[in-house]
RNA sequence: GCGGUCGUGGCGAAGUGGUUAACGCACCGGAUUGUGGCUCCGGCACACGUGGGUUCGAUCCCCAUCGAUCGCCCCA
């Protein structure tokens, strides 16, 4: 029996590569436009990260977790999920102590979760996250959904629908919540399982629910908005406001509810609209979260960021049907003919790349025409051919692929001559 | 975790309870004694996901398992 990659992963070929590094390369820059810089934490974490970070109650935690105890006999968890991990590297090198707040991080990292894995869901999965430590100012709730609206945009995408949703502060939650359960509990026996269970960990998260979703009590259940405090309300006006004054256009839906725990104040969630997408139409969802970092250990720090998925994204691209586009070039291919000059097609070969010059050779002992054609799939501009007669005379032969032309030239002056050749070309 | 569909060479794709499992693409070679994209000819190829069972005999029938895919749950 062959061996495979393990369930829910999957292994990127250099075609698909080079549309990573294309995503990456083009929101890298963006986030430099925004002025945000990188940070990169481990893999795994101790599991007490995620369970006091993202949630007891969560699924993540409670199904979904790579949790394994090493021989020291600790138990650590490969991440879920970026918040939580990038929050205990803040507390743990006291960045709140940077003369320079809020702090404004992004990363590109792997997330593991054991799921079922479907179209858009893997085990190992990529994300694109930001986190912005330090400030509970709403124009930076607004500038991190601009971040990631504007990536989208950057690469293309259009069918896009913003949803946000205020889960306003503490005094409000608690608020809601109790009218939750008040409201639900008479109807207890007519939800589902999940939502039962809810009821009593989560009961904000029955709004979520889409077995239950066309229950009587559900269309009357009441709604966070009501229950926001006068402080919650103005936050949210803010930040609505600041999305306006920049023409970003969202929708807000009330029973937006994250998955996590930590998320308070703003939480918003970007969907592809494009057809033929899937089930899945999440692309990123992100939120504020004000009392992460105290549970963590560090001094009550506001914060507030997103996950976006890599792969969900390359998804909308495609049924968007935007063409990546991707370099697939070679400047220089050497074709050697007669045993002779093997010694010498590889010392030219090394001396080109000693001078930047991008260069290959053929090493499945072909004929020549079969050295050619390849040169061809690899669309090389240039063609050296070296045999026995160039080799006695020190020359090479030097043929443009696009036209044919075909000069000889003498060793001395092969670099300087390729380097010609490629800046014309390169004009023109 | 639950349900549906599927699993044949590198890729695509026929097919059968029974001697060498089509074909196309790709790749290599020849026609063209040292020159690519066309044409013709020839060649190569670790293939019936894995493990059991039924059978004289299974790629084909049955079961299980693994994987993919679609949907549910939930999310990125």
């Amino acid at each position: 029996m062959s061996l495979k990659a393990p369930r829910g992963t999957v292994d990127t070929l250099p075609k698909d590569a080079k549309k990573w590094q294309y995503v990456e390369s083009k929101i890298k820059s963006i986030c430099e436009t925004f002025h945000f810089e990188e940070i990169r934490t481990p893999l795994f974490e101790h599991t007490e990260v995620f369970q006091r970070g993202v949630g007891d109650s969560t699924d993540i935690v409670q199904k979904e977790m790579y949790t394994f105890e090493d021989r020291g006999g600790r138990s650590l968890t490969l991440r879920p999920e970026g918040t939580a991990a990038v929050s205990r590297a803040y507390v743990e090198n006291k960045l709140f102590g940077e003369p320079n707040q809020p702090v404004k991080l992004y990363y590109f990292a792997q997330m593991f979760r054991y799921e079922r894995p479907q179209k858009g869901r893997m085990r190992q999965l990529n994300q694109f996250g930001v986190e912005v430590l330090g400030s509970a100012d709403p124009a930076i709730d607004a500038e991190v959904i601009d971040l990631a609206m504007t990536s989208y945009r950057a690469l293309g995408l259009k069918s896009l629908k913003l949803v946000i949703n205020s889960l306003g502060d503490k005094e409000s939650r608690d608020a809601h919540r109790q009218a939750l359960v008040e409201h639900f509990s008479p109807h207890k026996e007519e939800l589902c399982a999940d939502c039962q269970l809810r009821l009593t960990q989560n009961p904000l998260r029955i709004l979520d629910c889409k077995k239950d979703k066309d229950h009587p009590a559900m269309k009357t259940a009441p709604s966070i908005l009501d229950y926001l405090n006068e402080e919650s309300v103005a936050y949210f006006t803010k930040v609505k406001d600041y999305l306006t004054a920049m023409g970003i256009e969202y929708v807000v839906d009330p029973n937006l509810v994250r998955g996590l725990d930590y998320y308070n104040h703003t939480a918003f969630e970007i969907m592809s609209e494009a057809e033929g997408f899937g089930a899945i139409t999440t692309l990123a969802g992100g939120g504020r979260y004000n009392g992460l970092i105290e549970e963590l250990g560090g001094p009550n720090t506001p914060g507030i960021g997103f996950g976006m998925g890599i792969e969900r994204l390359l998804m909308a691209l495609e049924a968007e049907n935007i063409e990546i586009p991707i370099e697939d070039r070679l400047d220089c291919f050497l074709v050697a003919v007669g045993e002779d000059t093997a010694k010498e097609a590889v010392r030219i070969v090394h001396e080109l790349r000693a001078n930047g010059i991008q260069a290959d050779k053929d090493y499945q002992d072909r004929k020549m025409k079969g050295q050619f054609k390849a040169a061809d799939r690899y669309k090389a501009k240039l063609v050296l051919i070296l045999g026995e007669e160039e080799l006695s005379k020190q020359v090479v032969m030097l043929k443009q692929m696009d036209n044919g032309e075909q000069v000889e030239v003498p060793l001395t002056q092969l670099v300087e001559t390729i380097q010609v050749k490629l800046q014309g070309g390169n004009e023109a």
